[in-house]
DNA sequence: GACATATGATACCATATGGTTCTATTAAAG
DNA sequence: CTTTAATAGAACCATATGGTATCATATGTC
């Protein structure tokens, strides 16, 4: 098997890696799990949380740098909502290991059915 | 929609947290690319990498932690290949994503009908 | 047993990361 | 135009993280 599939190690943003290094927070993961319900504003989102605007403010970046949310603006309000790209990108990669378990399977099932040869 | 899908906020070994931290390492992830390949000892892993055995055992022990692998001794070789079920929570936490497109996607389009209908 | 090999484990260091506080900007409201 | 609300950004701090060097342990080989 043969694939482009690299590991993303890119540093710039919209990168696997910048995905992966979204995901890896667990309040990140929090946040992304309530834009799951609605588009937030940032005041909304700290409401959710006990942290400063600061603190949110900087796991948003991260999460837009990941290609995880996006930002619409509107008058001094920044709605963030959720974004499929990133998710997209770390769904291939993660993917990609799908094939592997098959194979393996088939592999172990085939080694199995050679033992019973020799019962 | 409700579901019983949490952050995997948990510290300990086999957690979504242990499992998404093991990913976010660019390095890690090429080591779980490589175990695609073949199952490696240590030292076969670390002629991969400019790096010493200390700092690969490291990156394989986070890994073990978030259920990306497991090792099996024989003698004083540990073979290092792919687990399952590291990959199988991760793909899940990102699929439950999977159903806010879908509705996302049908509300657009809704909404586009509804557009059409003013035209 | 002596020696080499594969791994385990600890201490240590530089930098990255998650969080805070404080200050600045921008837009709505009176 | 002054005031208030929402956000942006920088400086700063404690801890986590990725890496190294070093020492200890366990297994294979002669």
């Amino acid at each position: 098997m043969n694939t482009s599939l690299g590991t993303g190690t890119g540093t710039g943003p919209g990168t696997a890696n910048a995905a992966f290094k979204a995901l890896s927070d667990p309040t990140r993961r929090q946040i992304l799990l309530l834009l799951a319900g609605q588009e937030m504003t940032i005041a909304e989102v700290v409401d959710n949380f006990d942290m400063t605007r600061a603190g949110v403010k900087k796991h948003l970046a991260l999460l837009q740098a990941g290609g995880l949310i996006t930002v619409r603006k509107r008058g001094r309000e920044r709605f963030n909502s959720l974004n499929p790209s990133g998710f997209s990108t770390v769904s291939q990669w993660i993917g990609f290991f799908d094939g592997f378990w098959t194979d393996k399977l088939n592999a172990l099932q085939q080694a199995a059915e050679q033992e019973h040869l020799h019962d």
